[in-house]
DNA sequence: CCATATTTAAT
DNA sequence: TTAAATATG
C-alpha cells in the first residue's frame, strides 16, 4: 500500500532546510508534494515592489529544482489559494495539508479560509510557527500581556532563546537547524499530470522565471535570491576573514552606509530563503572567533536585530490595528501638511538635501536601502516635510526588496513616534546624521554622482553654492524652521 | 493570593 | 511619556 500523501504549502519559507512545517510533513510520510500559489491579490497590489517580484521569482525557480532533487515536485499555481488548494489536495489525494503560520492580518484571514475549505472536504490541516525563533505566544509580561516595549522584550527573548538553545533538537523544543528532507516520493507522472490537468499551473519561463517583474536593479541590490545564495551570504558575513565589514565588526560598521557593513539578509529572512534559527546558529558559531569585547558585542548587536524583527512580528500578531495607522490615538488627529509635491520630491530623491536624496536613489535603483538611511529619510519625511508617515510606509513597500508589513510599519511608527514605544519625539537632524555616519561623503557620492565634485563639508550640510549645483535642486526646506513648526503642531495634539 | 501604588528605565 | 517590574497593603 502506498504511503499517505501530504501537501506542503510554501508561503514565506522558500527553502527546504530547517523548514519546520515541511520537516513535520516529511517526518510523517515520504510522500510529500509541495505547492506555492501566486495570489493575484498580493501580486497586483500597488504595494508590491518589482524588486520583491524578482526575488520571489528567482527563489521559486531554485526551490522548484530543489524539490525535484529531493525526489518530489513543487507545483506553482496562480489564483486564489482558498479555491486552488482544496482542488489540488483532492487531485493528489492528500490527507493532510501543512504550512507555517504567519502574523499578518491578511495572511491569517486567508489561512482561516483555506483551512475551512480543506476541512469541509474532510482533510486535516497542520499549521505551526517557523518564521520566528520565538513563537508570539511564548513571551508575555509578568501581567500576562504581550510586550509593547523593545527593551524588556529583548531581555525576555534572549533568556528564552538561550534556554531553548540548550535543549538542542527540534523534537525537544530546541533551536538547532534541521537538515532538508531527502528521498521524498513523488506521484507517478501520469497521476501527477491528472491531478494538475484542470489547475492554473505556472511554469518558469526561460527568461523571466515565474513572473514578469520588470526589476532592473538586481546588480545593485545586496540581497541575493534563493536558498543557496542565502547560505553563502550568511557564511561570508559570519566567517571572520573580513572582520571590519562583517558580523565581528557589525558595531559600528552597521551604521556606515558607505561600507558594506550589514548582512544584506533582510530579503532572505522576509521570504524565508533563510530561517532565523540558521541565522542564530551562525552567530553562535562565530562567537569563538571574537578576539575582543567589541567583537563579542558586535555579535550581540546583530542578535538584537533578529530580536527587533521578532518584536515587530509579535506586535503585529497581537495588535493588528498597527497596520491601519498610528497605534497612539492622539496621532490620528495630527494636522499633517501632506504636500504632494514635497512628497514626490522626497520619493524621487529631489529634496536638495544630499543624504536624503542619496538614500532615496539607492532605494529606487537597487530595491534596498541601508537601515541607518531608512531612519534618516523617515524622520525627514515626517518631521521636516510634515507628511503623514503612512505615505512613506506605502512608498517603501512599493520599492523595497525586503518590504515586510511588520518590520516596515514598526520602523515607520518608531520614526513617527506614533508606535507602542513610549519615548517622546525623535527628530533627526539630517546634516548631523550625515556627518556622523557618512563623514567622507562616500555614500552620498556613490548615489549622487552629479555631486562628486562638491566639497564633503557641503555634501553633509546640504549648503551647496548655486553655481556648484549644476542642475541639482536647491533645498526644499530648512530643517530649523520645519522642526520648530513640527513641534508647534505636535503641541496641538498632546494630551 | 490579589489589587494598587511606586519606582525604574527606555537603542 | 508610559510600559514593566517591583513594592506595598
Amino acid at each position: 500500500m502506498a504511503p499517505e500523501r501530504w501537501l506542503f504549502w510554501h508561503r514565506r519559507d522558500l527553502r527546504l532546510a530547517d523548514n519546520r512545517g515541511l520537516a513535520a510533513a516529511a517526518a510523517a510520510t515520504p510522500a510529500v508534494t509541495g505547492v506555492f500559489v501566486l495570489d493575484p491579490a498580493i501580486l497586483s497590489d500597488p504595494s508590491m515592489a518589482p524588486a520583491r517580484l524578482w526575488f520571489l521569482s528567482e527563489s521559486l525557480r531554485e526551490l522548484q529544482q530543489a524539490w525535484q532533487q529531493a525526489g518530489s515536485t513543487l507545483v506553482v499555481l496562480r489564483g486564489d489559494p482558498a479555491e486552488l488548494l482544496p482542488r489540488l489536495a483532492a487531485g493528489l489525494g492528500a490527507a493532510v495539508v501543512a504550512w507555517n503560520r504567519d502574523v499578518e492580518p491578511f495572511g491569517r484571514e486567508r489561512d482561516r479560509r483555506v483551512a475551512r475549505a480543506l476541512q469541509a472536504d474532510g482533510r486535516k490541516v497542520l499549521a505551526d510557527w517557523d518564521q520566528l525563533l520565538v513563537a508570539p505566544e511564548a513571551l508575555k509580561t509578568g501581567a500576562g500581556d504581550p510586550y509593547r516595549v523593545y527593551g524588556p522584550y529583548w531581555r525576555s527573548w534572549r533568556r528564552w532563546v538561550e534556554e531553548a538553545s540548550a535543549t538542542g533538537t527540534a523534537a525537544s523544543g530546541g533551536l538547532d537547524p534541521l537538515p532538508p528532507p531527502s528521498a521524498l516520493i513523488d506521484l507517478d507522472p501520469a497521476q501527477l499530470a491528472g491531478a494538475l490537468a484542470d489547475l492554473p499551473l505556472t511554469n518558469p519561463e526561460l527568461k523571466h522565471g515565474f513572473l514578469e517583474h520588470g526589476f532592473g536593479g538586481a546588480e545593485l541590490c545586496p540581497c541575493r535570491p534563493g536558498e543557496k545564495a542565502a547560505q553563502e551570504q550568511l557564511a561570508a558575513f559570519c566567517d571572520g576573514d573580513s572582520r571590519s565589514i562583517s558580523l565581528l565588526g557589525y558595531e559600528p560598521g552597521r551604521n556606515i552606509p558607505g561600507e558594506a557593513g550589514t548582512s544584506g539578509l533582510s530579503a532572505a529572512l522576509k521570504f524565508g530563503t533563510l530561517s532565523p534559527r540558521q541565522a542564530w546558529a551562525a552567530a553562535q558559531q562565530a562567537r569563538p572567533l571574537a578576539r575582543s569585547e567589541e567583537e563579542r558585542y558586535s555579535i550581540q548587536v546583530w542578535e538584537q536585530e533578529l530580536a527587533w524583527r521578532e518584536f515587530y512580528q509579535q506586535a503585529l500578531f497581537y495588535f493588528p490595528e498597527l497596520a491601519e495607522g498610528p497605534y497612539r490615538p492622539q496621532w490620528r488627529a495630527f494636522p499633517w501638511d501632506n504636500d504632494s509635491g514635497w512628497f514626490e520630491a522626497w520619493r524621487e530623491g529631489l529634496t536638495g538635501m544630499p543624504i536624503i536624496d542619496a538614500a532615496m536613489r539607492q532605494l529606487n535603483e537597487s530595491g534596498w536601502m541601508h537601515n541607518r538611511c531608512r531612519m534618516i529619510v523617515a524622520s525627514f519625511l515626517v518631521k521636516d516635510l510634515i507628511c503623514d508617515w503612512r505615505w512613506g510606509e506605502a512608498a517603501f513597500m512599493a520599492r523595497l526588496v525586503d518590504g515586510d508589513l511588520a518590520a516596515n510599519n514598526g520602523g515607520w511608527q518608531w520614526s513617527a513616534s506614533s508606535g507602542m514605544d513610549p519615548k517622546p519625539l525623535r527628530i533627526f537632524n539630517p546634516a548631523t546624521q550625515a556627518g556622523k555616519f557618512d563623514p567622507e561623503g562616500t555614500y552620498i557620492r556613490t548615489w549622487l554622482p552629479e555631486l562628486r565634485h562638491v566639497a564633503t563639508r557641503d555634501l553633509i550640510s546640504g549648503e551647496i553654492a548655486p553655481l556648484e549645483r549644476r542642475g541639482y535642486p536647491a533645498p526644499l526646506v530648512n530643517h530649523k524652521v520645519q522642526q520648530a513648526r513640527f513641534k508647534a503642531l505636535y503641541a496641538t495634539i498632546k494630551g
